[in-house]
DNA sequence: TAGCTGACGCAAA
DNA sequence: ATTTGCGCCAGCT
């Protein structure tokens, strides 16, 4: 059900703070499921919450990955509004 | 109950 | 650097 992984997802990637992204592979380890990175990805575009900053999460290679809110380019451009750095395409962790 | 899908992750070619 | 294939987990039909 959603109220152990789903729910545990949201409030990890609410609890990012700003500036700063996750991948989805540690969002899901913090999740209690370090393999579980689809199932974020399912969780985030199953969930329209705007509490949830889905922009803040990339995937581990520095991709920026898809966005339900309005796709990539609006992602990249968030992130780098917060303070990301972005290369190219790519978020530059620091 | 079983099968398919998907905003991923990693390895190999 | 790019593409292809396989594996993983949770949710939906």
């Amino acid at each position: 059900m959603k109220n152990n992984f789903s729910q545990r997802v949201k409030t990890v990637v609410i609890n990012i703070p700003r500036g700063q992204v996750m991948t989805y592979g540690q969002v899901a380890a913090v999740a209690g499921s370090p393999r579980a990175a689809r199932a974020v990805g399912n969780v985030m575009k199953n969930n329209f919450d705007l509490a949830i900053p889905c922009h803040r999460v990339v995937c581990s290679d520095g991709s920026l990955g898809d966005y339900n809110r309005g796709g990539s380019k609006v992602k990249k451009s968030k992130l780098q509004a917060e303070g990301v750095r972005i290369k190219g395409n790519s978020v530059i962790f620091n």
